[in-house]
DNA sequence: GCGAGAATATACAGATCTGTCTATTTCCTT
DNA sequence: AAGGAAATAGACAGATCTGTATATTCTCGC
């Protein structure tokens, strides 16, 4: 039997194929036949690479989290040097991202909307991801000046969030340009 | 045959146990047999009352948004005429919201999540309350005196969705007072 | 008391869900 | 070529899902 942590061709595919249906379609509406037709691959292999539907999700979310931030944080330091213009390009990041054919909002966020319950694993994967962006919106804060960078952190991380959630639910990708207007003003006052 | 539109004791006590179930648990999550049970009520009912499941949910959505706004504005009217301390009110209000019991975010942020095709009716559904909302926000950052009403009103629609689903994922009314000063601050330099 | 509309219980269809089991085959390493 | 791990097909269990059909009972106005 395998290890289910081992990293494997088979596992890595159903893990890529799982999470191309979890994102379009939802959590609960993409059932294990569904994924396992689509990716070609038998039953038993996948229940041998993860325990249960649930560990195959919160497996795609802990990917998803490391690979988000990599995406993010990879396109700040793209940014340059300046502190104030790295903490803003988050917002053309996302502007990017809302404007991608397949975006379908934040899945953390959709994930913690169907499995409501705080103290579910999922519920919880979720959670750990929104805290771990903060932690990067935080250091952000702090090297562009602000006096108290988990305050403006704070209201950064509300600006983003409500901008994901309406992006997706208007299909547009003003919201991201109506986040970084209010940002940075926040992020003038702030600093001054 | 009834009218699917009419109302009726029936009717009234089958959406208000559906709406106790489905926020608790998520739409998806919840089945017509669990409803039925909780409800005390014959399945046949349901379905002379309510064409499908998915008729159900819309039903409950648009009671929903009716009752959330009224309930929002009127927190607003109990803040006396002052137009920043209206604005500003909306925020003690969410406070209270996160601080309930029951409270598990924003059901119409959860069910565009649950249902993320924008062609959804459910999605749909859920959009137009978004909407709704931020008009009744324009109105507030007009009075209120804002020199582009629709553009503070959007900024503060971000923090309060954002503030929402923040409030849900870590189970704390923080995001409320956060997202209450960063408007205070944009509504500052909207008036100034 | 009667009759009509509403609600009931119950069974059912047909699909789908997660997860298990078994027997076979494929593929890689030695 | 042989041994062993991995992947396969396919059946299966047992539950659950939405929605339908039928026949009975309840309730209430007249």
């Amino acid at each position: 039997m395998s290890n289910a942590l081992a990293s494997s061709p088979k596992r890595d595919h159903l893990m890529a194929t799982a999470w191309r249906l979890f994102y379009r379609d939802g959590l609960r509406a993409v059932g294990i036949d569904t994924i396992l037709a689509e990716a070609g691959v038998a039953k038993m292999t996948l229940y041998n690479h993860f325990a249960s539907k649930e560990e195959l999700i919160i497996s795609i979310l802990e990917k998803r989290d490391v690979e988000f931030r990599a995406s993010l944080m990879g396109h700040v330091e793209a940014a340059g040097p300046d502190p104030e213009k790295r903490l803003l390009a988050v917002f053309d990041w996302l502007e990017g991202w809302f404007g991608s054919e397949s975006f379908k909002g934040c899945v953390f966020i959709r994930a913690v909307s169907e499995y409501p319950d705080p103290s579910h694993p999922i519920h919880q994967t979720a959670r750990r991801h929104k805290v771990a962006v903060k932690a990067a919106l935080t250091d952000l804060c702090a090297a562009a000046g602000a006096k108290e960078p988990a305050t403006l952190a704070e209201a950064l991380g509300l600006l983003i969030d409500g901008a994901i959630v309406t992006a997706h639910a208007t299909r547009s990708t003003a919201p991201a340009r109506s986040a970084a207007v209010a940002a940075s003003a926040l992020l003038r006052l702030a600093t001054a």
